[in-house]
DNA sequence: ATTCTTTGCGTTTTTGATACGCAAAGTTAG
DNA sequence: CTAACTTTGCGTATCAAAAACGCAAAGAAT
């Protein structure tokens, strides 16, 4: 398996931020590293790219490889070049953002047998390598992109109640919303399906639910249209 | 000089895409190949990243060697990661965009024994490697920052007219403005210096000459404010 | 002196953002 | 069963910004 090269080569990694939502709070999936460096300190899943894939596919890899989340909404963050960023010698890290509906996959908290978990986005452990860094990177590039582009949908269940995604912006952006001016703010823009379906076993008034329209924001879209909250 | 690694990795390389204005029109700084493969084609200036540079460096420095463009705004784009980018073998790119004042560096055209030259953006020779790739995504990233951040500055002369700055927008968002909302909006803002200085030996009305103001745009973020045009 | 183009400063109109009123739905408490 | 209470759903009023446009002064060209 060893290979020769004429001149020295940075290892390359990948690195992704999952971010999930339970409901209330923005979280993050981190995972307890089991060998040095920085063993039993967590980081960010992630791993070596392999000569016989994309750089993307590695982080699909390595995510499932490391936490079993797959065929999520995945997208390139930023690559991070610094020389001493990994004690271990060169490597360079592209690092990835990935959104899940966090109920999917794990109880909130992790399993221990797992060694990954979820965390709140403002309660994190101390992190391996410059993890920090590249989650506060993500945090920002999340804040943006979900002005203006409908990427919240891929954090919630396919049907929701409007307050459910009021919540999971405010979580988010880290501000609060009118209830009536976020609700028509959203409905005006004609991605939402309302069902005629309402929330089951719940208190005072059941709130009707609703879901994205994939093909109608599309559409949309391609007609210069600008999804922007 | 020769290296062994216990698995094959990567190489990895910059590319810079530099955008350059003339007054009238964007454009892009380009460089024809020398060896193969791709020999006598176009592509961005770029090249491999060494083990003792961060990846930033590696930008700055391959495009001051094949361009002689150096001390610019320069910032990370994207990193193109395919397996068969490059027909040498697996080479992992990290692209970055730079924003310069064109007439600093070459006549419009290029000098021929350089072998670098300026392109309109809307006519470009074909390139090398995924460069055209690479150069549509700058585009739209540069689109995109021009109308959150003041990054359009770095195009000008550090004295340039409102008109000249429009301009400048409409080149690069390929749009029109009504000048005088342009103006009212860009003054505004407050981050521009009207100077006691007008344009000289000009046709009809000579128009007053403005800067940036860099000192007062950071104090006013800091404040929270948002430029937005 | 007159014509002509650009500049500079304004107003009007339209659109969108924000604030908030209120009644109906539907559960909980007495 | 009735009253109280919370959430929902739909509406309007107010305010701020965007877009459209009017007009005269500057100043070179004729």
């Amino acid at each position: 398996m060893a290979v020769e090269y004429e001149f020295p080569r940075p290892a390359l990694a990948t690195d992704c931020v999952v971010f999930g939502f339970d409901g209330s709070e923005l979280n993050v999936l981190l995972v307890k590293r089991g060998i040095e460096p920085y063993i039993n300190v967590y980081a960010l899943p992630g791993g070596f790219v392999r000569i016989d894939e994309t750089v993307d596919e590695c982080a699909r890899r390595e995510l499932y490889e490391e936490t079993g989340v797959k065929d999520v909404y995945m997208e390139q963050l930023y690559t991070f070049g610094d020389i001493n960023r990994d004690p271990r010698g060169r490597v360079v890290s592209v690092a990835y953002y990935a959104l899940v509906r966090s109920t999917d996959y794990f109880p909130h908290g992790g399993t221990d047998a797992s060694q990954a978990g979820w965390f709140k986005i403002n309660e994190l452990p101390p992190l391996a390598f410059d993890h920090k860094t590249i989650l506060e990177t993500a945090k920002q590039r999340i804040q943006n992109q979900i002005r203006y582009r409908p990427i919240g949908f891929e954090l919630l269940d396919q049907k929701f109640t409007m307050t459910q995604l009021q919540t999971l912006y405010e979580a988010v952006l880290e501000r609060k919303f009118d209830r009536r001016n976020f609700s028509s703010k959203i409905l005006k823009t004609g991605v939402l399906d309302i069902l005629d379906e309402k929330v089951q076993n719940v208190a005072y008034r059941a709130p009707r639910l609703m879901s994205f329209n994939r093909e109608r924001y599309l559409q949309l879209t391609q007609e210069g249209f600008n999804f922007e909250i």
